[in-house]
DNA sequence: GATGAATGAGGTTTCATTCAT
DNA sequence: AATGAATGAAACCTCATTCAT
């Protein structure tokens, strides 16, 4: 949320100035639509699409009703592009830290599952689950990006794991497809439930997060391992 | 749709019961309230509530508009029923199917699970998840109801057999809520996919609903138990 | 204006009873479209299309706004239907009225032209003949409407009249399309003028209307006659 | 376009003027206002004065947004002068025309009202017909512009050339006024025409103007004179 | 002078709800 | 009980105009 990298840092900052940011104008245009981008993700996750008002999101990125549609065509536009550029953006996160490590399966999972979705649970990329879910039906353009950025790779990455613990004799000759969807559910699940129920006042899911993404990797773990630790 | 047979079967009155008046008209009457409930949920599902129109609800349970207001006194009020009416149904029925089952904790939730789950996702039980992921931000009542009617007696069933298997040596001293949470919410985003991404075009989970049901209940087992087979 | 036709008068009324209309409800209903298309040629001739406000035209038919949209989809239809409709029953009206006049060429011509176009400009229709001026080249759909069901049957009836005319010697040989403008372009500047400028307070064209078209009409045949009288 | 020459032709300037400046640029600024009424006139003629944006004339004029007001106060202004500058241009130039000629009342007519009008027709004034047919009863003020400015000079003139040859015999007594309309009625229509109905792709009149106006003349001056050629 | 980002009043259209029939 | 015509609040979006740069 508000985590507009100020684009390309301007030339280094002469020692003694306080970095001045070039001029309010130009500095609130270039910074807008990222500004839009983060308050229409934060109501639509809230309220849903249909029921989240335009201005609402204006007002809550600081501008007027009628600047929004400088930079957006329209309220599906928003959605859009709030969608498709949170997803990418963690999307080629997650293969940045893959491509770091390395190890036997079994420790690259239990360091990059439970290091990703922690990072995705607590940034607002993991409202985007939840919009998605609730939104897909009525914009199926939704779907098809989504199947292509996301479950597709997803799906690839951690099955590669799986595959490669198989071959390596760590893990039993399971069902890949199978083991990555009891792997990568209750960690969507996860992230759907914080904007969901888990928003709520009600008592709730009484389970630190991290501790339950580790327990639950090491559950799966043990249940695919050939030589489940004693 | 557990409760509607749908006016067609009209069955012979059973003898003592004074002939059955002109059927089809009182019929008609008395089960408005649930056709209009039928239709409710599948709109509430596919759109959401915001962008479902109450005229589409009244016409797809045949009526017309005005007639939906003689039932109920809104949309909001439709939501409300929709949700505690359906819950309370598919609840009492896993709450009966456990108590006639016995046998070892390993066995019960092989079959208890499994069937039960299986019945949900199929009927349109599986969509009220969906639709309360969806709202419940918007209408917090939803929340509390979810919570006591189905969060709570879910949890204490499954962690009850958990225990059961860990006091009878089945399963390691495992965290039960941990390992009922990596249970079940493969099996409630089961239900979230299929009227979300699942009811899309686009290439989708390529895995059969109980094919995996099984695959990831056994995958827990295995993870959990104490003499996990070779 | 308002003169609808109140719709298949409804059996003879029985002597004494004053006609009773059968049902306020049912009578709006079906006026509503007609005091609708009233309305709105009023204010788009007078203000132009997109001066008008629907809210407007609502209020001037005396209904709200949104029941403007129970008859008619949007604003730009509201326009096709009332050129369209307008028009057909003018053109109707004046080959009624051509079918039935019979008489020498320069007979026909100075009554027919002379009846018909003072009907037409006295009633609403002249207001068709501005607004269609002002708003084609916005709506090209109309352009089309116009030429087939105006221009052309328009040009063939008093074309066809000049033709007889030379044919039985009365009228020079002519070029007949000529002679059809020029007969025919004040007229309908007659119209347009008396919803534009003739509408404005200044002192404007002191004529009687009936009197110039007579005399224009005089005018053009005294100039294609073989004899013109003295 | 009438006034500006556009700026391509760079003539040298007069040798005693000052060896003009940076030229294109200085050129440019005293041209603006009038670019930008060549565009508002387009536009306004085109889509009428309440369907133009403001952006729209700015850049078709070639300028930004904000500039237009560096010009004009308003749009309204930018209607208003847009027509008072045209027309008077316009009168100036028939006035001029008038007094250069000379002749008996039929030649005048045939060669002044022929000149003139096909000039206007085909000069972007034209336009100006159309647009005030469709806007002055928004605009009671350009009434009585027009009224002052075109109307009553133009019957002047042309009033007072049909006195003339009823005067000198070579036409009938008959009605000034009517006449008048007579005359000038198809050809502002030809105007008000060339911009509506005649500026869309169907068929059209099928028609030479200078024909037409030609023709129509010589309909008139028959119809009004004394002795008919045979 | 020139620009174009920003504003917000205002326009069109939708839709939950009412109520006369 | 059932209907569907009518309403009007409210939502989306546009665009004339302003003003900081």
């Amino acid at each position: 949320m508000s985590a507009e990298p100020s684009e390309r840092s301007d030339l280094p900052a002469m020692a003694g100035t306080p970095a001045t940011p070039p001029a309010s104008h130009q500095r609130r245009k270039a910074e807008r639509p990222s500004e839009l981008l983060d308050a229409a993700l934060q109501l639509f996750v809230e309220k849903g699409f249909a029921a989240t008002k335009t201005e609402d999101i204006a007002r809550l990125a600081g501008v007027s009703k009628g600047t929004l549609y400088l930079y957006y065509t329209s309220k599906e536009d928003l959605l859009r592009e709030v969608i498709s550029q949170r997803v990418s953006t963690r999307i080629a996160e997650g293969l940045a830290q893959a491509a770091a490590h390395q190890g036997s399966a079994t420790e690259l999972m239990r360091t990059l599952l439970v290091d990703w979705w922690m990072q995705t649970l607590e940034s607002d990329a993991s409202g985007v689950f939840k919009l998605v879910v609730s939104e897909v039906r009525n914009f199926p353009e939704i779907a098809e990006l989504w199947f292509n950025e996301v479950s597709q790779p997803g799906s690839q990455l951690i099955g590669g794991m799986v595959q490669r613990g198989i071959d390596s004799g760590e893990f039993r000759p399971v069902d890949v497809l199978s083991v990555v969807y009891s792997i990568v559910m209750p960690l969507v699940m996860l992230c759907v439930h914080r904007h969901s129920l888990g928003a709520c006042e009600c008592p709730g899911m009484s389970l630190e997060p991290q501790a339950f993404i580790r327990a639950h990797i090491d559950l799966v773990l043990r249940g695919i391992s050939t030589h489940p630790e004693p």
